[in-house]
RNA sequence: GGGCGUAUAGCUCAGUUGGCUAGAGCGCAGCUCUGAUAAAGCUGAGGUCCUUGGUUCGAAUCCAAGUACGCCCA
């Protein structure tokens, strides 16, 4: 067996393996009558390649789905895709080339039918070849699930193994979920101002709007309003969307705060106090929250000085200003004219809601209060548009104004606005417009570059505009219903039930409609002569109902453009009604998986056994406000109950350093490129450098290591760090036992050597492997790896390759048969074969690999077929575990006292005396002596006695966990009075069981050894150390015998040095010749010569083989030749 | 502006219910060991446990305020 492992290679072999032998179908049959384990998958957007970011939750699902399997459990094993929605149409439309929804319904030229209906037909097109890149990328990672074969991809949605969110059952059930929401009287329609991104044409819900803040610098402008009836004054207002002052309708004041009155140049402005002097954004500009290139911001005061000076001249209280008219910045234009509002659909809504009199806009500034106005910002004066933002909206809608919409839905001003119509409000020469008319006008006091943030379109990076639009809302007034039913989940970690809380209580209400095509078709259908709507809740109802167009639909799935189609009638005015064109919310899509994957229209009692699922694990950031809120939301409507028990959440994968990872940052690596091929990312130099693939498992592991509510650095050292620290030991390990048990023809299945007739490393590495199954099983269930994988880690690492296999290597060296080779064999078979089993979960090729070679390699020996392993409490020893760990720690002192001596471990030497610092100590090194004496190169272990006094000087100090409690404010005398003693007479009396009195305050004090603690330092001049209470010496006289046997194996390292440089394998028998001047080398020769000859495998004594050296042993020359025999 | 979280060695992070000399891995330096291991061991350098108050015999840990960073929401 190799210790040079090519993983990769390795896993794609095990994967041909698991197909050739169905391994998976096998699992699945075995487990179909077994306990169910829940899991739901949260769909993934099949829209792109998977990333290896995606790894890390696919991960957790496989891996706790693999772990349920072993148990017996049966599972669902069901994949999901998530399919409709703008990012599949944004990724279309780029292929296509698009610019515009006008460019979609143009795709058969003059037939918008056939447009749209290409158009979808593409995107789910665009669905299924992502959904088959990313199965086949999914097995690649080892993640098992009932995947598409080659003939399901022909089939229907409905039809496939993995769900997809397009499919008709999907959209239908929200069709349910939707109906009844409307029962409760939740869904209405609702004219508003919506941030909309004018290149997608679609209006942004607020869980969208959070995704896309970016820093931009606009210009804003300071801007004069001529008051009516006070000649010679005038406001000073400041927004930083100039092109909204085209529908300005009024102005509003804060009627707490106090405004000036200020001369400048023969005007009189009126602005707020405040706001004169504040020193705009100067803390974000320190903060370097800022554009480059963007000077700092003046202040107004600063403004007016440079402009020719002022003085103020009066104060008044903003209530005083209310009610005062001015004239407009754009009162010339068409839609400033227009009785009600502009434009005219607009303009008849308001009317007809009475949200406004029939006055023209122009006619209808005025002066309002508003308590939201602050003098931090701008000049305590808010220019009010209704029909540009969502408060200037509710604002003029309690003062009765009319309402001036400028916007088409590409973002483009409509006819009635001058030299702008057409033009889009995103276009610089806008705002260059908007100025040379106010300067024009002799309204314009000053402009600037102001730097904010802003939202921008989350898909498509366009920045967001807002408009009056009308659009389909779930009311959110029955969230506390929601956030009760948060209670019944347990949330890892446990701050996510805080973070949906606080999403829930803030959220506003759920805008689920969205002008586009891809995507749910949203069932409401409307008579728009009444305003009447009905909500529709599935497929049978809506054929009862169709009244029209039901024989052209059926047959296609609920999609638009055939679903348009279907019109119904309304019972009360007998009108037809015509489904709105908008389609629905993804979160929709996601959010109701547990209802329409698990049969709950069609097989109800099959439903309740799947329903809730015991887990669901997705990255967190962001999944409160999207999928885990629908899941929320759709399942407290639908059954009043939290749709999953647990919620494991993950957070981010980041680059090495712990930046972003980018593509364009040259940081990001393509999951192949991990798993397979290599890649590339940028080093520290800012080059591209090359990496070798880590292989599934490696991945796996990285995840699963590390603690989930942190964000995980990954890159290539970590990857090497983890894969030479415990992929590389564990398969070494493997290795080892691998090759001497091939020679030895070791038969695992043989009768076992009872556990009293092996040694105690083998007792040992047993009953610490016990503890390890133990707590195995508790991560599983408690779905908390991270722990659990870093003492596999310290198991393999530090116990089973560095301690048991290190200590045992003789064992298995051993000629011949016999128990207690058999033991050996045994013990590190079931060592490594239950670790394969406890961690196939996670890494499921290697440990499968390790596993089927242990068990002979079989067709039905997967480790994914065995048996999950059990603690067996009869190979626990904690009192054996508790010395071997003691040792280990006596040990490590003795190699320190070693290297304080400056003798090194090649060197024999006569003694160590021990003085033990606890019970189990003590045990140790009695019990391990001969184990201490081989590590250390020592003759002999003496104990020290604890009666017999410190063995080196001691240091006491009181033991304050015990001592604090009973004397309270008196410690700090006791300290002083303890340390009046002599601390080894102190340490001495205590050790041998007495008692030592000290006086406080309170009165005399009796200290036991219990109220102590003893520590030692060593002795100057003494080769002995000492931790807390444990304390060793080395005996460091060297005999003339013990300097002939130093040297030995001084010889015998050299000699096996040139072996291993000659090539010769570990089992070749040699003929040797050693030749030295030194006398003193000779001796050590003569006096070890079979000793020599049976460490270095010599069988004849000869000179003259093909390989030879000269080397040093201890100062003198040595010669050496050796041949193969 | 509000909420949640974090702050410990050069880097990545542990540190239970308050207790002694605050640890690990990586990296660095020296030494050692080595025929399963591109391994391993020992030693060393490297700490204002973010700051300031408070509670307590005793605070990295509990409380309060502040600072910085991250996320979420305005």
């Amino acid at each position: 067996m190799e210790t040079q492992v090519d993983f990769p290679a390795l896993e794609r072999d095990i994967l041909r393996r698991w197909d050739e032998e169905q391994t998976f179908q096998h699992l699945v049959k075995r487990n179909q009558d077994g306990p169910r384990w829940s899991f739901l998958d949260g769909p993934i957007t099949a829209n792109n390649p998977m990333g290896v970011h995606h790894a890390w939750g696919r991960t957790y699902k496989d891996a706790f789905q693999r772990h349920h399997a072993m148990k017996g459990c049966h599972l669902r094993y069901q994949n999901g895709f998530d399919c409709q929605g703008l990012w599949v149409e944004v990724e279309v439309e780029k292929e296509l080339g698009l610019k515009s929804k006008k460019d979609i319904e143009e795709l058969t030229p003059g037939d918008r039918f056939a447009s749209i209906d290409r158009f979808v037909e593409l995107c789910k097109a665009r669905v299924d070849k992502f959904a088959r890149i990313q199965t086949g990328q999914s097995i690649r990672l080892g993640y098992w699930m009932d995947w598409d074969q080659a003939e399901d991809w022909a089939k229907p949605a409905d039809e496939r193994r993995s769900y997809f969110t397009m499919s008709e059952t999907n959209n239908y059930a929200i069709w349910g979920f939707l109906k009844k929401c409307h029962n409760r009287g939740l869904v209405y329609r609702a004219h508003d101002c919506m941030p909309f991104c004018p290149r997608c044409s679609v209006g942004l819900s607020q869980m969208e709007m959070a995704e896309g803040y970016q820093m931009v610098a606009h210009r804003s402008v300071f801007l004069k309003l001529p008051l009516r009836d006070r000649p010679g004054e005038c406001l000073l207002a400041w927004t930083t969307t100039p092109w909204t002052l085209t529908s300005n309708v009024a102005a509003a004041v804060n009627p707490e705060l106090t405004y000036l009155k200020i001369l400048h140049r023969g005007e009189t402005f009126y602005l707020a106090k405040g706001a004169f002097t504040a020193a705009r954004l100067e803390q974000q500009f320190k903060d370097k929250e800022w554009i480059d290139g963007v000077p700092k911001l003046k202040s107004l005061e600063q403004m007016f000085k440079e402009k020719g000076g002022f003085e103020i001249v009066g104060e008044i209280k903003g209530a005083d200003m209310v009610g005062w008219v001015y004239e407009g910045p754009f009162d010339n234009l068409e839609a400033q004219s227009s009785p009600g509002g502009y434009p005219e659909d607009i303009s008849r809504v308001a009317l007809s809601r009475d949200w406004t009199d029939l006055v023209p806009p122009n006619q209808a500034h005025r002066v309002l209060a508003w308590r939201e106005v602050g003098e931090t910002e701008g000049t305590g004066i808010v220019h009010i548009a209704p029909g540009c933002g969502k408060e200037d909206l509710a604002l003029g809608r309690q003062n009765r104004l009319p309402p001036v919409a400028p916007l088409d839905e590409y973002g483009c001003f409509l006819p009635g606005f001058g030299d702008l119509a057409g033009k889009s409000a995103l276009d610089p020469e806008v705002p260059d417009t908007v100025f040379a008319h106010l300067e024009k006008n002799g309204r314009l006091f000053a402009w600037e570059k102001y730097p904010h943030k802003y939202p921008h379109c989350w898909r498509c990076k366009t920045e967001v505009l807002f408009r009056l639009v009308d659009g389909w809302y779930i009311s959110m007034a029955w969230r506390e219903e929601i956030m009760r039913v948060c209670d019944d989940v347990r949330w890892i970690p446990e701050f996510g039930r805080q973070r949906e809380l606080d999403w829930l209580k803030n959220m506003g209400d759920w805008m689920i409609s969205k002008k586009r095509y891809w995507g749910l078709a949203l069932p409401i259908w409307v008579d728009e002569e009444s305003g009447d709507f009905e909500v529709i809740g599935g497929h049978e109802e809506l054929k009862a109902r169709a009244v029209e167009g039901w024989v052209d639909f059926d047959g296609h799935t609920p999609h638009r453009p055939w679903i348009d189609l279907v019109k119904i009638r309304n019972p009360r005015t007998g009108n037809l009604m015509t489904r709105i064109s908008d389609v629905g919310n993804p979160w929709l899509d996601a959010g109701i998986v547990p209802f329409s994957t698990m049969g709950y229209h069609k097989d109800r009692a099959e439903w309740e056994k799947w329903y809730p699922v015991d887990l669901i694990t997705e990255c967190f950031p962001g999944q409160f406000r999207n999928w885990f809120y629908a899941l929320l939301a759709m399942s407290t409507m639908l059954e009043d109950k939290a749709p999953f028990k647990t919620l494991l959440g993950h957070a981010l994968v980041r680059d090495q350093t712990g930046d972003e990872m980018h593509k364009s940052k040259g940081n990001s690596i393509p999951f192949e490129g991990a798993a397979d091929n290599g890649y590339e990312i940028k080093g520290k130099s800012g080059k591209l450098e090359k990496h070798p693939p880590m292989g599934a498992d490696l991945v796996r592991w990285m995840f699963c290591r590390q603690n989930p509510s942190q964000n995980i650095n990954f890159g290539p050292q970590i990857a090497e760090e983890v894969r030479a620290r415990f992929l590389l030991k564990l398969w070494n390990t493997y290795a080892f036992l691998c090759n001497y048990a091939r020679l030895d023809g070791f038969d695992p299945a043989g009768p076992q050597v009872p556990l009293s007739r092996r040694t105690d490393l083998d007792r040992w590495i047993l009953s610490d492997l016990q503890k390890l199954v133990r707590q195995a099983q508790h991560a599983f269930t408690q779905y908390d790896l991270a722990p659990f994988c870093m003492e596999v880690e310290r198991f393999v690492d530090d116990k089973l390759s560095n301690w048991y296999v290190r200590r045992n290597r003789r064992r298995f060296w051993k000629a011949g048969a016999g128990e207690d080779k058999t033991a050996a064999y045994q013990t590190l078979h079931t060592a490594i074969s239950v670790v394969c089993r406890l961690v196939a979960p996670i890494i499921p090729f290697i440990s499968d690999h390790m596993f089927r070679n242990l068990y002979a390699n079989e067709a039905d020996s997967s480790v994914h077929l065995a048996r999950w392993p059990f603690a067996d409490e009869s190979m626990e020893d904690p009192a054996l575990s508790e010395e071997m760990e003691a040792l280990l720690r006596l040990v490590s002192l003795g190699l320190s006292a070693r290297n304080n001596s400056k003798i090194k471990v090649r060197q024999p030497l006569a003694e160590i005396v021990i003085a033990p610092g606890t019970e189990a100590e003590a045990r140790a090194a009695l019990r391990f002596a001969d184990q201490i004496t081989e590590e250390l190169n020592i003759k002999k272990v003496v104990v020290h006695p604890a009666a017999a006094g410190p063995l080196l000087t001691a240091e006491v100090r009181l033991n304050l966990k015990t001592c604090g409690q009973r004397l309270g404010a008196r410690l700090k005398e006791a300290q002083a009075a303890l340390a009046a003693h002599d601390p080894t007479g102190v340490a001495g009396k205590l050790l041998a069981g007495g008692t030592v009195e000290i006086s406080t305050s309170g009165g005399p004090e009796l200290l036991t050894a219990a109220d102590v603690q003893i520590s030692h330092k060593g002795r100057e001049g003494f080769a002995g150390v000492a931790d807390r209470a444990t304390q060793v010496a080395l005996d460091t006289r060297i005999t003339h015998e013990l300097a002939l046997e130093g040297m030995a194996r001084d010889i015998i390292r050299q000699v096996q040095e040139l072996r291993k440089q000659s090539g010769l394998q570990m089992e070749d028998r040699i003929q040797l010749y050693l030749a030295s001047d030194n006398p003193k080398v000779t001796e050590a020769i003569e006096a070890h010569r079979a000793g020599i000859a049976a460490e270095t495998l010599t069988t004849h004594w000869k000179a003259g083989g093909g390989h030879a050296a000269s080397v040093q042993v201890d100062g003198a020359k040595l010669e050496i030749q050796l041949e193969k025999v």
